[in-house]
DNA sequence: CCCGTGACGGGGG
DNA sequence: CCCCCCGCCACGG
């Protein structure tokens, strides 16, 4: 068994997966959720290790400024704009438009 | 074992 | 308002 600190990871996952389409979060916002406000990092080393899941649609998660910083670690360098894209998110030079409307927050929206 | 880096965020100057 | 530094945690060299 290798499972016991994955949990944290197993969070992420869950709260991403979680994550409707057409909306996107931060990392700050699930880092938070799971209470762990000053470890956005961790998040994104965690949806790092996701990438091997399908099912986690990483792409939804963006930093702070709805600026799409982890799109250098999908297939190609546009593949997350253009997942976004397809969901009737509006993205201009891999920045969201109006981000804080289509926003989701796990904290509140999740509790 | 020590150092640097990273899909971040917040605070201070 | 912009720029810099610090904190957090994990991992590779």
């Amino acid at each position: 068994m290798v499972a016991e600190k994955d949990n944290f990871f197993e969070r992420v996952y869950q709260v991403t997966r979680k994550i409707p389409s057409g909306r996107v979060t931060s990392y700050g916002a699930i880092a938070k959720y799971l209470g762990a406000t000053k470890s956005a990092r961790m998040v994104g080393w965690a949806l790092n290790s996701s990438k091997k899941k399908e099912d986690i649609p990483a792409h939804r998660v963006v930093n702070r400024n709805g600026l799409l910083t982890g799109k250098s670690h999908f297939s190609g360098t546009f593949a997350m704009q253009q997942l976004l894209e397809e969901e009737g998110v509006q993205i201009s030079d891999s920045k969201i438009i109006d981000f804080k409307s289509i926003f989701w927050d796990p904290v509140k929206e999740l509790s």
